[in-house]
RNA sequence: GGCCCCGUAGCUCAGCUGGAUAGAGCAACGGUUUCCUAAACCGUAGGUCGCAGGUUCAAAUCCUGCCGGGGUCGCCA
């Protein structure tokens, strides 16, 4: 149940009728308008903005219009009071039934409540995280990580059939450096003295379990093989540990992806799904042989032309045409993650979501030209960029360096500040905005820190359930009763405000959702957490609003159910962000 | 040099894809607890929305050009 989108079908329904009465021009195509809370209270509950938008193509005067639909509208049910303001909006004021039944529909509705609306069950994928399998994650995956996660979960309840996915990069020559190294390790637990990590090989000590494992399973025997025989072999054993590790540590963040794609396996097994996935540019007449342009900003002494084989993104937007195989044949990175996204498409995903490091913008465009080319536009990939986290500890910049031994795990984190505190603060921010994040902060338990004012929200509301029934005798607190009590008692202000946030949750999913924008939950979130705070203190000095009145049963069940209907949306949207929901603060 | 992101209160940031008088937190100042969790709340003060044009009934929001900060730029992944 969405308020705002009710009053825009009716809306659009009486300028339909306005339409075939011969007051609008009958050929008049009706175009987008809002209907929307305005910002200003005393304006009413819905402020619709159609007459403007329509006036010039109607070549009529906006308040005209207005007052037109006014007559229309005016005898809904449940509108109390509609007045033409300004230039021509058309403020709406509900009757209170009718927030005091949405009360009851969150309460029927619980979790469902604001969901299922604009995904229609299509299938969506989200790729996200694809960090290397040569270590552990570290700190600055964990932002795209958790964005990522609590943007699936955002499109899930908003009805999208979501595939959560990730690209195992174990193909490039990085995974070729892990086996080397993995290898040093393995002779070391045999006995060897390796002495120092040599240069360009992994030095982390999180590959010495990887070499004993392989000690147990071998034994000696691989150190009587030549390298490309062992190199395989060991590459293959190493990657899945790895992957292990990396799932370990998402699972950290309780994140857990449907879907590892190996980027080795495009080409495995006699198959070369990259070569296909050429071809089919090829029939496209995408792709030639040539050399690319110097860019203007380059180095003039390393520069030499070469001929590659090319696909023309510039085509579909692109700066340059970009390079699908080197010099040597083999295939560019690029050139996998094409094959790779005409898999996605081959799986039937019309829409894709990549989630990208700050670092990989300029690899965006080519990344759309490829799925504009390969799905002949019928697809649309939005690659949500996230900006680097900068960490602090108690408001000094933390420096991270491998050296100095100050790199920072994605699992010292969540570690050291818990699950909960990082997913939030990840998210109470946009993606697009770099980030702060202050070590010491996010462990303080206050109202400086959203992640614990929200949920001390829904701690609160938990607790008055508890107490009303210890205080209240023979009160029944369980949503069936909820549903059944007298809601028209709510008038005060205080609670009406309460309601009308609760009433925007809907839209402001559909919102977020179309936006892919999970931080706008957040931020919602800690508006309602303070609207039900603000409610709770005004009963310090007027305990006629306290949720519970001892000797008024019917005013505490009204009460009881405007606050179990904020604790469900707040649950509903922590659950969102994969945040806990406690019942209480410790 | 090209492209992308950012520029809103002293600080950190929202601003619902164009709406009415631009919001919140922190910091500052002043208040609220024999009372459902003060882990909270209320009030005061603070802004030429980087600058200049343009589109529009309406611009922080869209377009163009500058200025400042960050990122990135042929076979890495």
């Amino acid at each position: 149940m969405n308020v705002f989108a009710d009053v825009a079908a009716r809306v659009r329904t009486a300028l339909t009728d306005l339409q075939s009465e011969g007051f609008l021009p009958a050929d008049l195509v009706l175009p987008a308008f809002d209907a929307e809370p305005p910002r200003d209270p005393s304006h009413g509950d819905v402020a619709v903005n159609a007459a403007m938008v329509l006036a010039k193509s109607a070549k009529m005067k906006p308040r005209d219009i207005a007052e037109a639909l006014k007559a229309k509208l005016e005898a809904a049910p449940n509108i109390a009071k509609i007045d033409v303001a300004g230039p021509g909006f058309l403020n709406i004021t509900f009757k209170s039934s009718v927030w005091h039944d949405l009360v009851r529909t969150i309460l029927q509705q619980g979790l469902a409540y604001g969901a299922g609306g604009t995904g229609r069950g299509e299938k969506l994928n989200v790729e996200y995280v694809s960090a290397n399998p040569t270590g552990p994650m570290h700190v600055g995956h964990c932002r795209g990580a958790v964005f990522g996660d609590a943007l699936a979960n955002l499109l899930v309840f908003s009805g999208f059939d979501v595939t959560r996915e990730y690209y195992i990069n174990d193909a490039g020559g990085q995974v070729n450096v892990l086996a080397r190294s993995a290898f040093l390790r393995y002779r070391e637990a045999l006995g060897e003295n390796i002495g120092a990590i040599p240069e360009g090989l992994y030095p982390g000590e999180y590959l010495k379990p990887v070499g004993e494992a392989l000690a147990a399973e071998h034994g000696s025997s691989l150190l009587d093989m030549p390298e490309d025989r062992w190199l395989p072999l060991v590459r293959s054993f190493a990657i899945a540990k790895m992957m292990e590790m990396i799932k370990d540590d998402l699972a950290a963040l309780n994140i857990r992806h449907d879907v590892f794609f190996s980027e080795a396996s495009l080409t495995s097994n006699g198959r070369d799904q990259v070569k296909a996935a050429i071809e089919v540019l090829r029939g496209k007449g995408l792709i030639y042989e040539g050399t690319l342009e110097k860019p203007k900003g380059h180095d003039d002494a390393e520069w030499e032309d070469r001929v590659q084989t090319l696909f023309k993104s510039t085509a579909f937007g692109d700066d340059e045409d970009r390079a699908l195989q080197k010099s040597d044949g083999s295939y560019t990175y690029f050139a996998g993650d094409v094959a790779y996204h005409y898999d996605k498409l081959q799986r039937g995903f019309r829409h894709l979501i990549n989630v990208f490091g700050a670092d990989h913008v300029g690899y965006i465009p080519r990344m759309k030209a490829a799925v504009a080319a390969l799905s002949d536009g019928k697809a649309d990939l939005d690659v949500k960029v996230v900006q680097l986290v900068r960490l602090f500890k108690a408001g000094e910049p933390y420096k991270m360096s491998k050296r100095a031994g100050t790199f920072v795990t994605l699992r010292d984190v969540v570690d050291e500040v818990g699950r909960d505190p990082v997913r939030f603060m990840m998210l109470y921010r946009k993606n697009q905005e770099t980030l702060d994040f202050d070590f010491a902060k996010v462990t303080e338990q206050s109202k400086d820190n959203p992640v614990f004012y929200v949920q001390y929200a829904h701690a609160r509301a938990a607790s008055v359930l508890r107490n009303a029934v210890e205080q209240v005798a023979g009160l029944d607190v369980s949503v069936e009763a909820l549903e059944k009590a007298d809601l028209s008692i709510l008038t005060d202000p205080g609670e009406l405000d309460l309601i009308r946030r609760l009433a925007s949750f809907p839209r402001l999913i559909e919102g977020a959702a179309t936006a892919h924008e999970p931080h706008r939950v957040a931020f919602y979130l800690y508006d309602l957490a303070s609207a039900l705070h603000t409610q709770w203190t005004r009963g310090n000095d007027s305990p006629h609003l306290r949720f519970i009145q001892a000797n008024d049963g019917v005013a505490t069940s009204a009460r009881l159910g405007l606050i179990f209907a904020t604790k469900t949306v707040i649950r509903s949207g922590l659950q969102i962000l994969g945040v806990e929901a406690p019942e209480a603060m410790r």
